[in-house]
DNA sequence: TGACATATACGAAGACTTTCGTATACAATA
DNA sequence: TATTGTATACGAAAGTCTTCGTATATGTCA
């Protein structure tokens, strides 16, 4: 299985998002961030590490006493696969089902639905 | 926790599929249809729909020896607790993200694209 | 050097998911 | 009634996820 491919739990993402976010971390770095939204012990954080370091979701520079972790994917492409998971698992791979069901949450604002719409066109355009 | 509202599992969503194309279904009539897509066993198919018994994502009608089991939410209902549940770890709980990244996946066809728009359409004529 | 703070390493517990073997109950029939 | 096929019930195994306690190594400072 190539590196980084394999999907992230929830509590992964949680800390790829910091990684994401802040760039390569120490653990203590990771932790305190992460804290503030997913409260658990410090050597929680680091045994997650760890895992995610065996199965190539991130890399680790030993160089230093605190080692430094960094996401090996991007949040882009971690993110298609995501969604991809989740089309295939629960709307027979239809990206159209996806999206109006994501569309009806209501959760987008006016400018936000703009933006989807430069993205249809610019889709739509590329024919 | 209400019935219905626990989160599915993926061996789970792929039951509730059955049972939303087919309607209330015995063991055997969602077995036999789950292994079109994944084959397993018949006590395996059986299990589940018990574990999804207690956990309230399906109910039971004992009233015949086969037992009839029907899914008791919805699949757009399901669909949309899904969704919030990846918008939240993995999209900030932007929808407006989680679609963008949605259409970059490139398999919607032109004909989708425009269903998508129509539902923009209606989006912002609401206001 | 000795005490202390802080780093990683290791292992294991507890919960959950998925699978299946086996036991048991029941219906139909020769 | 004895047999056969099929139903559910039960329990357990194997894997994964998340958490944390404890051990050990290392850097710093009085």
């Amino acid at each position: 299985m190539p590196p980084g491919s394999s999907k992230p739990t929830g509590a992964e993402i949680a800390i790829l998002r910091v990684l994401w976010a802040r760039g390569p971390a120490t653990v203590r770095e990771v932790h305190h961030e992460l804290c503030r939204t997913h409260p658990t012990g410090y050597t929680t954080t680091l045994k997650l590490l760890q895992i995610m370091s065996d199965k190539g979701l991130v890399s680790r520079d030993e160089t230093e006493r605190a080692h430094v972790y960094r996401a090996i994917s991007s949040e882009e492409h971690t993110q298609l696969g995501l969604i991809s998971d989740l089309m295939d698992k629960a709307f027979g791979g239809s990206a159209q089902k996806l999206v109006l069901r994501a569309l009806s949450t209501h959760k987008s604002s006016p400018e936000e639905l703009a933006e989807i719409r430069r993205l249809l066109d610019a889709l739509e355009g590329e024919r």
